[in-house]
DNA sequence: GCCGTTTTCGGCCCGACTGTTTTCAGTCG
């Protein structure tokens, strides 16, 4: 049997539904694998344990076709349906997918009647015209095409969290003030946190009569090389950063179900839509209307259209934070409970996981205390490199004990100067091939709190992996895990972990898993929240910052965590110092 | 492919926009 973990079986049928959807196959058995692969990802239980009970189809949405599908995958490592798949669609189109005004159907269509596969191929077949000679193409579509390749050698199709809040604020800014805007709103993936972003959705409220040179600032942002489209409702931009930057205007008194329906996610959409027709009602961009028995709909009398809440009342739900918004139990939730009691930027009082000189960090540890005091925290806790890092500099033993002289020092003139201020003696200790940490335990009992956290060795399998993990959360030095994954997103693929397992016994031990704030990792994954709500695991906001600016990263850490569930009570770092200082003691 | 106190077969959420079309398919949120 081979051990399998929840995200790679995900991944898996994602790339079958991908595939199927390329191989023109009926959208609706795409969207099915598609739906189990969301399902698997967000699942609590281990999928090798339900794999072994036979226990897939009790699973909503997994049948008996999808569940033998991945019993053999179990059994012998490959999914036939996908092995046919993989011999049916060249890997090349694949890639296609990211040209914006393609999609499957006319790939599937230009692979089959013009034989190529490459995007090169696509780029010649598109300037000789042959493109466009097809039945339903045009020399607009060919060139739309061109275009849109030109795009993507440039640019990623996707960026980073902080770099799309950086493209929005500058053109929130300009638009917010401008006359006839009533409201305005961030939509879209980015007002969900996502953690990383393809598009940026602005929604304005305004008269219509307003809306033409609303759209005017818009398109002439000194930031955008591109118009991409402008109508009456919609236009569209690209920016020097190669973003592209969606503006729609609507009436005020859509503007509720308007920004709804545009913050998604599509998939918390359809199960509202559903939630609209189980009574009697329907619900689109525009508002929740009444149908008669009829089926009839008048919709010139919305039930609700001009406030999120007010829509949510009316398909009796309290408001849902955008965040949420992903059909992750949601809707069941906010039927029952008022409201999550998300933690807030506001609710974190100290930083930790951060490096100074001493490690590979750019500043002392004085520096990096006095602007976390500037911003108004309380607490430090420093967490340079173990000794092992020896490419970050990492810390010898004599190194350590050093250091410790000049925190103690630090804290000391803090006292003395009057300031509320504490520097915590933290290590982000590397987790060895073993599992073990990376000081003998006399070392380790001299730190306030200790980062676990795996630097090498990261494409083990995943078994080897949880065994490293068990032995590293059985430490009763380990205070926290690091970054659990190793993943950086856009660039470097996760490591093989069995991350609903790590919170069990992370939970069990006592022992936290950080969120780690960086927009290159928000690594714990929001999707294990449910998991680790259930089993009250502890987290951290931590920023793992090597410069000052490196702080400023914990509203995405925050943006991940209230995504990921987590009330305040559940981030350590929302402690006063006097709180989190016992917590460290009593939890060993 | 999945699902079911309207259904074991026939649906599967909704609308705008675009480019190609004389009525619509494909794409995109």
């Amino acid at each position: 049997m081979h051990s399998l973990t929840n995200s790679f079986v995900a991944e898996k049928l994602e790339e079958i539904a991908t595939l199927m959807r390329l191989a023109g196959e009926n959208d609706f058995k795409a969207i099915a694998f598609d739906r189990a692969a969301r399902t698997i990802e967000g699942l609590q239980e281990d999928i090798n344990e339900i794999i072994e009970q036979k226990g897939l189809t009790d699973i909503k949405g997994i049948g008996k076709s999808i569940a033998n599908d991945l019993y053999a995958l179990a059994e012998t490592g490959e999914v036939p349906v996908l092995t046919d798949l993989k011999k049916k669609v060249p890997e090349g189109l694949i890639k296609w997918l990211g040209i914006s005004g393609l999609g499957p159907k006319k790939i599937y269509k230009i692979h089959k009647e013009l034989g190529i596969t490459e995007i090169d191929e696509l780029k010649e077949k598109c300037e000789d015209g042959s493109v466009a000679k097809l039945s339903g193409m045009g020399a607009k579509s060919a060139e739309k095409i061109l275009k849109s390749i030109e795009w993507m050698e440039q640019f990623s199709e996707r960026c980073l969290l902080d770099e799309a809040t950086e493209v929005a604020n500058a053109m929130m800014k300009s638009l917010e003030d401008l006359e006839g805007v009533e409201k305005i709103s961030i939509a879209g993936s980015l007002r969900r946190s996502n953690e990383t972003i393809g598009d940026v959705d602005i929604l304005i409220a305004a008269n219509e009569k307003f809306a033409a040179p609303i759209f005017d600032v818009f398109t002439n942002h000194p930031s955008v090389t591109e118009i991409l489209g402008k109508g009456e409702t919609k236009s569209s931009v690209r920016t020097k950063e190669g973003r592209q930057v969606d503006l729609r205007i609507v009436k005020p008194d859509h503007f509720g179900a308007a920004l709804m329906y545009f913050t998604g996610s599509k998939e918390h959409n359809v199960v509202m839509r559903q939630r609209a027709r189980d009574r009697n009602m329907t619900l689109n961009e525009y508002g929740l209307f009444e149908m008669d028995e009829k089926g009839n709909t008048n919709f010139d009398k919305p039930v609700a259209s001009e406030s999120e809440e007010i829509i949510y009342k009316k398909l009796d739900l309290n408001f849902v934070p955008p965040e949420l918004r992903e059909d992750r139990g949601e809707a069941a939730f906010f039927e029952k409970n008022e409201k999550a009691d998300l933690v807030t930027v506001d609710d974190i009082r100290g930083v930790l996981h951060a490096h100074s000189t001493w490690s590979d960090g750019k500043k002392s540890i004085k520096e990096m205390a006095d602007a976390c005091i500037e911003r108004g925290y309380s607490y430090l806790g420093l967490t340079d490199h173990s000794r092992t890092a020896a490419y970050a500099g990492g810390l010898d033993i004599e190194s350590v004990q050093k250091q410790w002289k000049e925190i103690d020092a630090i804290n000391n003139q803090f006292a003395k100067d009057g300031v509320d201020f504490r520097v915590f003696k933290g290590i982000e200790s590397d987790i060895l091939q073993d599992g073990s940490l990376d000081y003998p335990d006399d070392i380790l009992a001299g730190f306030d709190f200790i980062i676990a956290s795996v630097h090498a060795s990261l494409d083990k399998p995943a078994d080897k992996m949880m065994d490293r993990y068990k032995r590293t959360v059985d430490n009763k030095y380990t205070t926290m895990i690091g970054h659990p994954t190793s993943r950086l997103l856009l660039r470097r693929g996760q490591s093989q972990v069995n991350v609903n397992q790590l919170i069990e016994w992370a939970a069990e031990n006592n022992v936290a898993i950080e969120i780690n704030a960086n927009p290159w990792r928000l690594d714990m994954d929001w999707r294990h929240g449910q998991k680790a709500k259930s089993f009250g695991l502890m987290s951290a906001v931590c920023p793992d910052a090597h410069t000052i600016e490196g702080i400023d990263d914990i509203p995405y850490g925050v943006a991940i965590a209230r995504k990921a569930w987590f009330e305040s009570d559940r981030i350590l770092n929302t402690k006063s110092t006097d709180e989190i200082d016992r917590w460290f003691k009593e939890r060993r």
